[in-house]
RNA sequence: UUGGACGUCGGCAAGCGGUAAGCCACCGGGUUUUGAUCCCGGCAUUCGCAGGUUCGAAUCCUGCCGUCCAAGCCA
């Protein structure tokens, strides 16, 4: 029965990959029945920062589990346990964020606050068992007290209050009697415990602040620990599935889990969170970014939360692909941002349609054009999708081509226009370079050509080649657009190498940003819908921005570069 | 320093005692109206190191080395 749930893992035609240590395990308990036929996952974030891409690892993760088992569910679940950092719109985010992904919410949002009457309830428990105390040392004291790594802690003279004494502060802790700080509830473990997390970890701290879902209602908050596993129990959790980070406080979520009359309990397990290639991911760093204005908010292009990805064009399944592909492991690993890209590139390949647009424009005259005459090219709209049709281009007497297109001495394996020499013009005709015109500086301002007319569509009936074939818009018919790249926010490739004494707001790229502001684009992209990806022939990935972006005033967001074997080849 | 976790190609990652999958990157070649895509070929005699068990070890055992996590009233 429960045998037929086993995921085996998709097969490829050579070698298999067999299911990622999470799933071994879900499948091990699936066989001796240890939660029945069930198994829940949940995705648990701190509504205290937008997702990002280290988020959707782990939401993939999760969410992916309940999509692969029969009647698999994984909860959204806001672990909104303090106050002071957390606010609605980051509630807001990360659901419309989850929901771009593609996972369905319904009925699947959950938050931690809604147990908080439970959790005191357990409180209760612990200290009617004696295994809980309400503790009077300041948080310096309790810090001495708590030892070493290498040295035991000891005992606070508190510990030992009476279960009546206990109860009662507790009690007016709850109603708010006492000031921030000035007592705290703990649990009474093991102040010499090999493993720091044991030597009485906090349960309750007195926060006399206003939450942005219960209100006034509580003066005390549940830490972390605490919370944590009764959340999942209430839940039905089988499966809580959680960062490397939390391995050293496992045996704390089993022992809160063990010493109170809890529903279920759930098994935690602990994967290695995502790092990329010369990003930051942590929470604070990305709202300091934000805050101090150093990128254009959370959903900054160069930013990797997931509306920064969205803004600049990525889309959701390059996103899923990606998570999937990277796999889930113990082992701390930094992924290259390459492979990401290369997601991307692969992913658009297949659904973009491809249209011209010169980034940095380059006047062409074709000298023997009828005066004024405009002509309609017939253009493909995406050679890799055979229904994506076609479309009308207009082409005339005067138009753009890329700067880097024309040399006026090139250099060996250059087979771009260069004096004398004859190219394609993508779809429409075989031009030939036959003048250069430069202004009082030396700078070329235009070149003068002459077309074949027997090209038309871009092949020569006498069966000649030709080396190169360019993009190009027509002058009269271009639309004016601002064009932004981007290059990663930082200069180190594996931001935890940072040097002794630098932050990583040292290793800030002063050229993550490049704005293009005269770029000629086809008239259609005017139109263009932010989210929906095209390929600017020979040039990459964009996408219209949704912040900046109008019919006006176009404004593109290069998603990804295309890959240019070409600046290889000069570069060596 | 103590405890925990982890070490398979430049980056990921299969492998689970029967003789090193795959992907990215990289290098060569072919096709091409995108120097893109696509195709073909190359890329670990060896799994952190050293011993041991075994007919047989990346897989089991022992020791060592390296990296990461832990001394918040953050999550």
């Amino acid at each position: 029965m429960a045998k037929e749930n086993i995921v085996i893992e998709e097969e490829s035609e050579k070698g298999k990959k067999g299911p990622d240590f999470i799933r071994q395990i879900i499948n091990h308990d699936l066989e001796t029945g240890k939660n029945g036929t069930r198994v829940h996952t949940r995705f648990p974030p701190e509504p205290n920062g937008y997702l990002h891409i280290g988020h959707a690892k782990s939401i993939c993760l999760n969410f992916g589990i309940a999509e692969d088992y029969e009647g698999g569910k994984c909860n959204l679940r806001f672990d909104d346990t303090n106050p002071e950092k957390e606010e609605t719109e980051y509630v807001e985010s990360i659901i419309r964020d989850i929901e771009w992904l593609g996972f369905d919410l319904t009925d699947r949002i959950y938050y931690a606050s809604d147990y908080f009457d439970q959790f005191y309830e357990y409180a209760l428990q612990l200290i009617r068992a004696g295994k809980a105390y309400v503790d009077s040392l300041s948080a310096e004291e309790i810090r001495e007290y708590r030892g070493t790594p290498t040295t035991p802690g000891k005992n606070s003279p508190y510990r030992d209050r009476s279960i009546e004494e206990n109860l009662e502060m507790l009690e007016n802790m709850k109603n708010g009697k006492y000031k921030d700080g000035e007592h705290i509830v703990r649990a009474k473990i093991d102040m010499s415990h090999v493993n720091m997390n044991m030597r009485d970890p906090a349960i309750y701290r007195i926060k006399n602040a206003a939450h942005h879902r219960t209100g006034d209602k509580w003066h005390i908050y549940p830490m972390y620990d605490f919370a944590h596993g009764y959340e999942d129990a209430i839940e039905g959790i089988t499966h809580s599935i959680c960062t490397l980070e939390f391995e050293n406080h496992r045996p704390l979520y089993d022992w809160f889990l063990d010493n109170v009359t809890a529903p279920c309990h759930p098994q935690q397990i602990e994967f290695a969170r995502l790092n990329l290639t010369n990003t930051v991911m942590s929470k604070r760093y990305l709202l300091e970014l934000v805050s101090s204005g150093l990128v254009d908010g959370w959903d900054d292009p160069r930013m990797p939360t997931i509306s920064g990805l969205r803004r600049k064009g990525v889309t959701p399944s390059a996103v899923r692909r990606f998570a999937k592909e990277i796999g889930v492991s113990k082992v701390n690993s930094l992924i290259d941002m390459d492979f990401f890209d290369f997601i991307i590139r692969e992913e658009l390949n297949e659904t973009a349609d491809r249209v011209m647009a010169v980034l940095d424009p380059l006047k062409v005259v074709i000298t023997n054009w009828e005066e004024g005459k405009t002509e309609m090219v017939e253009a493909e709209n995406n050679p890799q999708a055979e229904d994506a049709g076609f479309r009308d281009v207009p082409f005339s007497g005067e138009l753009y081509i890329e700067r880097e297109d024309f040399m006026e001495e090139p250099p060996k394996k250059y087979f771009r226009l260069a004096p004398g020499r004859e190219v394609r013009l993508k779809h429409a005709y075989f031009i030939t370079c036959n003048e250069v015109v430069k202004d009082s500086e030396g700078k070329i301002v235009e070149i003068r050509c002459t077309y074949d007319p027997e090209t038309k569509g871009g092949n020569a009936p006498d069966g000649r080649k030709v080396k190169g074939t360019l993009h190009w818009v027509s002058a009269e018919h271009a639309v004016n657009a601002q064009v932004r790249l981007y290059e990663p926010l930082f200069t180190l490739e594996d931001m935890a190498d940072m040097e002794e004494g630098k932050e990583y707001k040292d290793y800030l790229n002063k050229e993550s940003l490049t704005i293009l502001e005269n770029c000629k684009v086809e008239p259609s992209l005017a139109e263009a819908i932010p989210g929906h990806p095209y390929q600017f022939l020979r040039k990459g990935y964009f996408s219209a921005d949704s912040r900046h972006h109008s019919k006006d005033k176009p404004v593109f967001n290069r998603v990804v570069a295309l890959k240019d074997t070409w600046a290889k080849i000069q570069n060596k």
